[in-house]
DNA sequence: CGTTTCATGACAGTACGATGACATTACCGT
DNA sequence: ACGGTAATGTCATCGTACTGTCATGAAACG
């Protein structure tokens, strides 16, 4: 089970070297790497998955990194990925047109790897991709991803590892409805071979395990389109 | 080890002008500098005192630092010391087969010293030698990084030196959970290849040494997720 | 009242971590 | 330089918590 929630930033760069040596650095720093040799190559990695961001070359074989950018830009499920163009010193004037072309940043090599991870940490931090350790809430539960605890009114609570990924994800999501379905893609995984009805046991096996006597039960069912993390109270 | 509160750093290189420019501004930034002219020495000098870092030349007589630098990654004791290669040649190739070799940073000659210094302090942050030398305490637990000394209620423990260095990070981030390759990055070294099971073993190693009859374990597992130092008797 | 949808308990298979053993390597004093 | 001891990394095994699925009963809808 490869638990991938690390940030997955896609490199186009057709100088192997230097895609090394960025892979390199980017991987110390705890994010997943994959490359692409030119534009075209891209697009199709980025329609097989969408990553958090991308490293664009200016220079490519075949297809320029700007097409490469308008591409990514013309398609309504791509338009706010993130695109961190690489340029050589001479091309720096054109940075205005990069930017122009729809890339969020830009750096000119040579780069120091400092300033690369610092401007790739500001426009995940922007779009939201760097899933948040901060402390999640919702009426008297807390979990905190960081020490991997779960509490209901200061009672510490055992949770097995799905069920803890389940409550987590309904944590981030409070109050909105997912089908099994969404579920199943959240928590598991979007590639798993898993029963929609699976996830019936789960939410069973949470509530059981976050239910003391006496208390209210967070989870909501609703008949037919799936469960949310609500109470049940409204009538 | 290190007696002095400064950081301990080792110039590895043959040019004496460069040495003693270097040493100038290193110790002008509150640094301990020594220096060594060749490989042979340089291992020797960290054999006798480990440096906090070693700015290491690439081209040195008698013996290359990539030698050298492997030969610092191979001995456990410094599998983890930060070291930062100068090349002359700033091409990308060298400076991933430097980095291949286990070099933790490089930087291509002739450079500004401030951006010398930035990756040093940067290491050093990153490393952990710099910000603690005071002692590390959790519950009943005391370990002190200078004298090398790990107690529990008043009773001097023996740790071997990985089960040192393992308990060492877990307290320097209590309560945290980290995945087997966090520690493998952390306590190991980041390009060494060691099976992620291996955390396994060296975690209980640290429970034999650190549990004694009728205490409490202090390292909790969590499974599918890692381990991280904290009371499992949660209230 | 019948159909649909969900809850629940049981269960077999599995994945995961704990543990002991072992071969290899590093370290230290002589 | 050498030999003994400590330390290291890997593996095989074992017990257990966890997982996914199903059968059955309960509940909610028309």
């Amino acid at each position: 089970m490869n638990d991938q929630n690390k940030p997955y930033i896609l490199i186009v760069e057709d100088e192997a070297p230097l895609v090394t040596l960025l892979r390199y650095n980017l991987e110390k720093q705890g994010f997943r790497v994959e490359d692409a040799g030119d534009g075209g190559e891209a697009l199709t990695r980025i329609a097989e998955a969408t990553p958090d961001l991308v490293l664009l070359d200016w220079m490519l074989p075949t297809m320029s990194g700007i097409e490469v950018c308008r591409q990514i830009r013309r398609r309504p499920a791509t338009r706010t990925l993130p695109v961190i163009m690489l340029t050589a010193r001479a091309e720096e004037q054109d940075a205005v047109r990069g930017l122009d072309t729809g890339a969020d940043d830009y750096i000119a090599k040579p780069f120091s790897t400092e300033a690369l991870i610092a401007r790739i940490r500001a426009l995940l931090r922007r779009a939201g991709s760097v899933p948040t350790k901060a402390k999640l809430n919702f009426h008297d539960i807390s979990l905190d991803p960081a020490s991997h605890r779960v509490q209901r009114n200061g009672r510490t609570l055992h949770l097995g590892p799905t069920e803890f990924r389940l409550l987590e994800f309904f944590l981030r999501h409070p109050k909105r409805v997912f089908s099994r379905e969404d579920v199943l893609n959240a928590v598991w995984g979007r590639d798993i071979h898993v029963e929609p009805r699976t996830v019936d046991v789960h939410i069973r096996r949470l509530r059981k395990a976050i239910n003391g006597p006496g208390e209210i039960d967070i989870v909501r069912t609703i008949r037919a389109a799936g469960y949310a993390l609500d109470l049940e109270a409204a009538l």
